[in-house]
DNA sequence: CTGTATCCTACTCGATACTG
DNA sequence: CAGTATCGAGTAGGATACAG
């Protein structure tokens, strides 16, 4: 296949779906949040705060905003006092679970030697 | 299945997949020369840069370090005049791809929901 | 041809404090 | 409880030039 043939299939067009999709949840915060989703089945704020304990609100806030306007979590605000909201899985977002998880099984496998890897560079 | 056990499986530990192995290639660039890389087989410098017209030569050059320091992708490098350098995929690199594919194919078959959930947001 | 050097911008991340 | 506001640090990304 052509360089250019490939550019057409992955770069230039709008279609693409790594650039166009992908991009938007390909981070480490982004896809241990639906991992864990998955797990946990519904979870509010200070659940999921605590499932990842080194991530700050506005940083959790801002992924679970983004994850939402995708389409691949549903927020569901309840009028209470106190404020009780709870984030899940959309069923787009379940449909993506088993690819999830069979790269992080592939990263589990591949864990050791890619570590040895990469002390290897320093 | 409790909150601090899911923190014990994906966020403490040192060990955490998605942690310290995905969020090494967890981009939409890494991932696309990955793809590139597997459907072209054997690629030069250029040639992944007229794949990808928008990448500049600083951030190919980047990406193309860190996948090789993880070990999924292999430089070599011909002591010619002019330089010759080619690209391809370790076994290490191979073995992803299928979970790569599927990824793309996913995303491939939801791009217009999604495309239609992010223009909401506006 | 294959990158590196430089400069600059923009975004991301993190900590903390604070509001409804 | 569920976030937002603010500030600051660090880093990733982009344009361009140019070196071996």
């Amino acid at each position: 296949m052509k360089v250019e043939k490939i550019s057409e299939k992955y770069s230039c067009v709008a279609s693409c779906p790594m650039r166009n999709v992908i991009a938007h949840f390909a981070n480490k915060w982004s896809m241990l949040l639906l991992v864990i989703l998955d797990e946990f089945g519904v979870m509010r704020f200070n659940e999921l705060s605590r499932a990842i304990p080194d991530i700050s609100p506005k940083v959790l806030s801002g992924h679970l905003k983004t994850l939402e306007s995708i389409g691949l979590v549903k927020r569901i605000l309840y009028a209470e006092v106190p404020p009780r909201t709870e984030y899940e899985l959309t069923e787009l977002g379940k449909s993506l679970i088993p690819i999830l998880n069979q790269l992080s099984e592939w990263a589990r496998r591949n864990l050791e030697k890619i570590s040895k890897n990469l002390r290897k560079r320093d």
